[in-house]
DNA sequence: GAGTGGTCTAGACCACAGT
DNA sequence: CTGTGGTCTAGACCACTCT
């Protein structure tokens, strides 16, 4: 046995009563196992199940929440997909002790952003059809495409630039208003508009800023730029958008976390 | 309705009947719906389930391998997680169009590399036991620590450099040999080790080469650099490895699958 | 209305960890 | 040994989608 597989130690469970703290209600339209992994996930991000903390075992949290067990397991399993729970067979549950690594989801700058602070804002330099070249329709995925949306824009935070955006999209989307565009992020806009995003394969890579991109983002020529290029996918397997970026590294990094979740 | 709402054409089931060609073996230690989901996620990948294609419904699915209901989906549900299918309730399940996104997962440079062309090599340049200055007890969450190890290697493909790579490591690790980190990455080696890894929480930015970046990459001051730092959590909590990167944006990008998940 | 996946129940047996 | 999560069954009813 190595030093790095000593055991955790484990908390011997505290005054924490789930029949007592967590409801449920049959009535309400959210299932079950949902209200449990809520009230449970919500417990958690509070302190009121603090890291290491082990839960009671699943025969009886479902005795005590007269849910089955199944159910419960269900609420469970969502929480360790999250990476917030750990089980071990033979031991039990316990609540992570770190702090908590949200999934990677799809987001775009826009969603990221506006988590942190400052005031996202962004400028619209192009927004129109245009005759697809062969590039663009290879990117789309749709040989003999015959025109695409093409989308230039400027992101800013507090008013300063933080990025040039190049999107292509598919000509049969609804066209988005460049005030749309000024305050809401693409894949919102993409989602209001119905579409179900599925997937997205992303290349970030770095580069030095062109007197062009220097112009656009108010840096020197040959200053350290961030690239990320982006193909997103609906749930039927069609390109929703193709888009390339470029940040200044100045400002800006990407912050992902990662979880080694089941299969 | 908008255009994005459209419908996907859904293939009529073609011959492909599940009963012939999945076969499940109760005998074997393996799960059954492990056993299910493996080679259903064969059959896709090998073409025999082509994109689009719509399965037989769970009920049918399931007498047909003379398994439960829940046992299936339980199969269905690790393919629907891993992005391979769409289930969609009211119409059925189908194989996914697009080329598939793996999920992102917790993975180092050299397993990635591996993965590609080329040979992947590593030179160690440090391997040491250190006193822990206050930095490193902070990136390693461990106030008051003593001592750290510390790495510092260059990656390299076909003997090109691609990026130096720096590490600190609690002391309590099993010291790895330098002839091991030549011919293994390092999560490979700590799982070796019997770390469960957990999680991880990356940054990645870009930065210009300076004199010393520049010579042990083989690239010009001033190149384009990538950047990134990354700490990595194990199941109780611990940190397990904290570690700041450089690589050549020439000859490197990080590459992401995002998939859009339940929960 | 017919067919689908989504949810839920109430049991059962097994594999593994710790004593 | 005891206790835990892991797996599996055989049903049931509901919500949604499409015809």
């Amino acid at each position: 046995m190595t030093a790095a597989g000593r055991l955790p130690r484990v908390n011997s469970s505290p005054a924490w009563d789930p029949a007592r703290e967590i409801v449920v209600e049959p009535a309400r339209p959210e299932p079950l196992y949902a209200q449990v992994a809520r009230q449970l996930q919500a417990a958690i991000e509070d302190g009121r199940l603090p890291a290491g903390t082990r839960l009671a075992n699943e025969i009886d949290l479902a005795a005590g929440l007269r849910l089955s067990r199944p159910t419960v397991r269900q609420a469970i399993q969502t929480l360790v997909n999250q990476g917030l729970l750990v089980r071990k067979r033979g031991v039990g549950t316990q609540v992570v002790r770190t702090k908590v690594a949200r999934p990677l989801r799809l987001s775009s700058l826009f969603d990221d952003l506006a988590g942190l602070g400052g005031t996202p804002g962004s400028a619209v330099l192009v927004n129109r059809l245009e005759p697809a070249g062969p590039d663009a329709a290879a990117r789309l995925e749709c040989p003999g495409l015959g025109e695409v949306r093409r989308l230039r824009r400027i992101r800013t935070v507090d008013g300063e630039p933080l990025a040039v955006m190049n999107n292509y999209l598919p000509p049969d989307l609804p066209a988005p208003a460049d005030e749309e565009l000024r305050g809401h992020g693409l894949y919102q806009l993409l989602r209001t508009a119905g579409v179900r995003l599925h997937s997205a394969q992303q290349s970030i890579g770095a580069r030095l800023a062109t007197p062009e991109d220097a112009d656009l983002l108010g840096e020197q020529p040959g200053a350290a730029l961030l690239t990320m290029a982006r193909t997103t996918y609906d749930e039927t397997g069609r390109v929703v958008e193709y888009g390339w970026h470029v940040y200044r590294a100045s400002r800006y990094s990407f912050n992902l976390s990662l979880t080694n979740g089941p299969a």
